[in-house]
DNA sequence: GAGCGAGTTGAAGATTTTCGCAACTCCGAA
DNA sequence: TTCGGAGTTGCGAAAATCTTCAACTCGCTC
């Protein structure tokens, strides 16, 4: 397998490496949302939105389009939604419990959960 | 959810976000191995290898032990193969055709090939 | 118990990320 | 055509990460 290969899976794990951006992630797995909706939910400055965003396009995760006079987001593809839930599956398999952690992540397990 | 479980989740994933870290989970799937042998595949130094072994024991996604003089490494649990499978559908979704990559990423999908 | 192979750790410099501010673009309404 | 809301971009300072070197620990064997 080639060095490249490698260099690219890594840039997809690196990328999902933020707070802001997971959280974005998790909001798009429902359905594409202007980034104002976004800014609601998330509590950090337009512009550290704006610039997390960019991070995703670049490496194509999610794809923007205008919409009047927003601008909304949407995943590129419904298989980060796997990732998303495998890296829960994992979280829960490695947490003993620190800072109680692992009850809140208990509860995004159940079937029917949104995260 | 709260900010810590968006931090939590986003180093889980950050870690998983460097080349040698991810090679070395791959080489992992297939069952515990020596350092040594990581060493022997991974084209890396042994102190910078060792670095990157005590990130991923850190966040807890692999755990290490003695045998005999060598030491061991195994992945702390299976769900990690998700996830790495999860990675590689998304970026097969995402690649276009840079730099060939997508044909190498191919090959490792099929039925039975390993990463 | 000295020497050696196998790994780990600490520290420092280089590189990369992150974050807030200010300036800017784009669209729609007045 | 000017104004305001919605986002984006450029930039510099602060923080985190990466990489390498040297020193160190732990088991073995002689």
């Amino acid at each position: 397998m080639s060095v490249p290969l490698y260099q690219a899976k890594a840039e997809m794990f690196r990328t999902l490496g933020h707070p802001v951006r997971i959280r974005v992630l998790e909001l798009l797995q429902d359905g594409p949302r202007p980034v104002r909706d976004l800014l609601a939910e998330i509590d950090v400055e337009a512009s550290n939105l704006s610039q997390q965003l960019a991070v995703l396009r670049r490496v194509g995760i999610v794809v923007s389009f205008r919409e009047g006079s927003l601008v909304m987001y949407a995943l590129s593809t419904p298989d980060v939604a796997d990732l998303l839930a495998a890296g829960r599956r994992i979280l829960g398999a490695v947490l003993t419990d620190r800072d109680g952690l692992l009850v809140e992540l208990r509860a995004q397990n159940r079937p029917g959960a949104r995260t």
